[in-house]
DNA sequence: TGAAATAGTACCAAAACAGTACTATATTAT
DNA sequence: ATAATATAGTACTGTTTTGGTACTATTTCA
């Protein structure tokens, strides 16, 4: 359906979080602090985890840290891990195809998309994501969550 | 899973054909022709006909016929038909989010790279993808779908 | 009037998504 | 030591989306 899983989404939350923090911080932590879901969060930070984007620090008081500086981590590096590897068409249509036309017209529009997304995330790090959300929001007190839908 | 449906996918292939033909299509022979599931062939057909970006001619030797020149139909209008109107992210963090935090972090990139594609595939039209599968094969008798996954 | 096409719905199985549960292990504070 | 708190690993489940099918009605032309 062309749009991210909310593991995605939830992950970006929690980098920005622990982008934010210099101690490690626990899932139970992150998940009280935005009303997401305990488990959910958990698992997420496990796969960031296993992923290398984030380091783990077992024991009472431990959590996560992020394993890198935010400039090295990009919104490519999350998707990955959330998303699965990005691939905007699989080769869709059967190998018969192809030898039946020409060639499939849909290949070459489509890796130009998906290389112009690609380069997108890729330049996306987390740091450009954490300093441009404080910019839209100077003042505290308003809430922007009205506007937030895409169209 | 961002990724495009194969509903996507073969209605690119459906609107290319009928761009190269001038008489009208049916639904059976475009699936014979490519090899596609003919119901499933005969469905996009229908819905692609509602949104109004082919047109259809009943009764016997009846088809369809694009209802506009190919440089005036977008990948976007395609693929707002076949994969619902572009949304890469629909607010997923619920409204408590925005209370207990500032702001979400993830709109502002979130809603960049939503435009980013959004401007790509409104500029993709259906006349670019033709020549540029015809360019890109320009020797008929070779195929090249062993190189059409993307990485 | 019958063959061939679209029009309109409604249905179904498999996969992905979103979220949960449980057990094991590591660390630290007491 | 040991209890508390954390991650590690894995497996499960309900819901939604996807991919594809089926059936009936209607239009048109030979």
């Amino acid at each position: 359906m062309l749009k991210l899983s909310k593991k995605t989404d939830y992950a970006i939350i929690l980098l920005c979080h622990l982008g934010d923090v210099d101690a490690p911080v626990s899932a139970q932590e992150i998940a009280g602090n935005y009303q997401l879901p305990q488990p959910m969060v958990a698992n997420i930070l496990k796969q960031l985890g296993a992923a290398g984007l984030i380091q783990s620090v077992r024991g009472q008081s431990g959590g996560y840290v992020l394993a890198r500086n935010a400039e090295s981590i990009s919104l490519s590096d999350i998707i990955s891990v959330t998303d699965n590897p990005f691939n905007l068409v699989e080769c869709a249509h059967d190998e018969e195809l192809c030898k039946v036309h020409q060639c499939c017209p849909t290949r070459q529009p489509l890796v130009a998309l998906h290389r112009s997304i690609q380069r997108f995330m890729e330049d996306m790090t987390l740091s450009t994501i954490i300093s441009e959300s404080y910019f839209e929001n100077p003042d505290a007190g308003r809430t922007h969550h009205e506007t937030a839908h895409i169209s």
